[in-house]
DNA sequence: GATGAAAACGGTAGCGCTACCGTTTCGATA
DNA sequence: TATCGAAACGGTAGCGCTACCGTTTTCATC
């Protein structure tokens, strides 16, 4: 069978077989399968059927060496621990359905210096686009992916200046926003607790700064982290040999931050949470502690995840349109590789604060049906 | 520049003129690059130089098209709306790191006929090894993960007949566990609720009729699901124009849920809940209606997500490796890459049930600290 | 029926890389 | 010094596809 030791084929139909089967030329069988709009009816029929006889697949990176460039969109998320980035992975991929490009997820960890390796190792495949979490792109990056010669969408966050394009929001308007809240509901001492603080969350504890300063209120010790001898107990190793991972997020490591802050300022009276995992650590702990909720104590969260209609309070939060964050990317994206006009190169999504009873301090909302 | 209208290149350089500058030939500097120790140093030096003074970057599409593989990793899974599975993808990055190996993801929403189109697009591409939730694959999909020539590694569930390789754990033994916990803890109408059964909830359920009937117990009405007047509340549209989703792990559709079931069967004294984001709701939905927990009524969750040790009581459920399940395929996969032994062919990671106090119905438990 | 433009199809060559094998260099051994 | 095998390097050709352009066919128009 095998013509001779110069044959590198694995013997998988190529188009060319295709297009012998059809009786036609190897580049039309080609068009037919990519424009069947350009190729006669007849044709068409004639060249499917060879694809359904051969099994033919086609390759997809003889396709993209040729048209170079590749039907792969990258995407970099600094997390895949938490559902923030998750939700616009699924606005990604909801985005994405009905063409055949296909989603490559590389996660950053928080790392500049490892976004710019990934930006640097998913170029290599000249993807038909890129999106990016955040403005924080190393020099390099950001060169390289403006260098990059495709679509390139920044999620998540707002700025001036983006790379090509951002679609996001603000995290200092959202801190600022919740804490209004907070303030308008007769909350006085406001403390702000966060895991750990990456570029957004310090947008968040700007946006709360700011707020409290306009309305004249002075901040409580916020507390971010616990002392190093607390912290082990939080850390995990998830495989023996793997680096301990420090899971900022988790409920248990808020009840531990709220006990700290309680220690070091007795007298608040309400926390901003810098996620609603911690959020709900919060709540469980005044529960345990007797803390009346939202009278002695009121709890923002951020993110509005999909906990929070349910808890008892009701948790106020901020809802983040991380889905439809995915989705707009996408829709950029496309309508740029269509040729066609891709919107404003800076879209805010915003964002919305959802009142709900942890905040209610004075029972202004509707009593629960 | 350009030297006419025959040249298709886009002027970026190429390894030919990397060889050149460093004045060796094509292969050799492919070689420096591919496999360094198989060169001389100092040619080694001299290509290294010459990619830094021309800011080369490798093709990997003619890379891949040469060599006949391409450097991802295709996973597909059900669904990236909870964390169920982005656990897993972490596990698979965390995997992959220090290898030049890029995961690409596929959502196949729970349907084997997306599954099935999506491995088919992905194996155009020949990835370097495939990652597929689950054994409900349809038989094509079958056959082409069959035929597809690289390691193919299923995950998240067991089977005596992989298609290549199998690592996971038992629904059915992990539904069966719990149940046997709430049994020997003293519980006797032990409800299953879930939102929505897919393959997997099935095993779970099987487990659990198995426990029940093993003790001589019945099964009250267990609750899958609310009809379709309720339906709407919990169902939402994301973006305009998009098909809504029905969100079956919401808290807020479990306390519904229950609600439901204590109006069916108002002699329960347990809830086995298929996932812990419906026993969260159920949680506050007890509190809400001063139910007791664990006395009058015991919860049991499944995934032992962040929060089941912090919530209030601390909740009880079945810890299911799910980072360590994408860590394990990966492994696997790069055994069989680098020509080492992958392991067997099946896999049991087993679960873990987490007793805790939302099912400590005699106060068994040490007292919290 | 001649004309011209659009539609339909095809040949050639090239995308950038590496497999395959061949050649050269070099140092150890006899 | 002759011999030989391993290490180091290179030429050729091919991976499977499509861009670019050229040729043929079709069909409306004058």
């Amino acid at each position: 069978m095998s013509k001779g030791r110069k044959s590198r084929s694995d013997g998988r139909p190529t188009i060319a077989d295709v297009a012998a089967r059809a009786g036609v030329g190897a580049i039309t069988a080609s068009r037919a399968l990519r424009t069947p709009d350009l190729v006669s009816p007849a044709l068409r029929a004639r060249v499917d059927a060879a694809v359904a006889a051969l099994n033919y697949v086609p390759n997809l990176s003889a396709r993209a060496l040729a048209s170079k460039n590749a039907d792969v969109i990258g995407v970099l998320v600094p997390s895949l621990t938490h559902s923030t980035f998750t939700d616009v992975l699924r606005g990604i991929d909801d985005g994405l359905a009905g063409t055949n490009l296909q989603m490559q997820v590389g996660n950053t960890r928080y790392d500049p210096a490892e976004e710019e390796r990934l930006v640097g190792l998913f170029l290599r495949q000249k993807p038909a686009a890129m999106i990016v979490s955040g403005c924080a792109q190393t020099d390099t990056a950001r060169q390289m992916l403006t260098q990059a010669g495709c679509p390139v969408v920044q999620i998540m966050d707002l700025s001036d200046n983006p790379i090509d394009r951002i679609i996001g929001f603000s995290h200092a308007r959202a801190g600022r926003l919740i804490t209004e809240h907070l303030i308008a509901q007769g909350y006085r001492r406001i403390a702000f607790l966060s895991g750990w603080m990456n570029t957004r969350s310090q947008g968040r504890l700007m946006g709360y700064r700011q707020a409290l300063a306009e309305a004249g209120l002075s901040e409580p010790p916020s507390v971010h982290s616990l002392p190093e001898s607390a912290l082990a107990e939080f850390t995990e190793a998830a495989t023996p040999g793997e680096r301990p991972i420090l899971d900022f997020a988790r409920p248990a490591f808020a009840r531990a931050l709220l006990r700290r802050t309680l220690q070091q300022a007795p007298d608040i009276d309400a926390v901003f949470c810098n996620n609603d995992n911690l959020a709900l650590g919060v709540l469980f702990e005044c529960a345990a502690q007797g803390i009346a909720v939202p009278r002695r104590m009121g709890i923002a969260g951020f993110n509005d995840l999909d906990f929070t209609d349910a808890t008892e309070p009701s948790l106020t939060s901020v809802l983040t349109h991380r889905y439809r964050n995915g989705m707009a990317a996408v829709t950029a994206i496309r309508a740029s590789l269509a040729g066609e006009d891709p919107g404003p190169r800076v879209v805010d999504l915003g964002v919305e604060v959802m009142a709900r009873r942890s905040t209610d301090r004075h029972g202004l909302l509707a009593p629960p049906d």
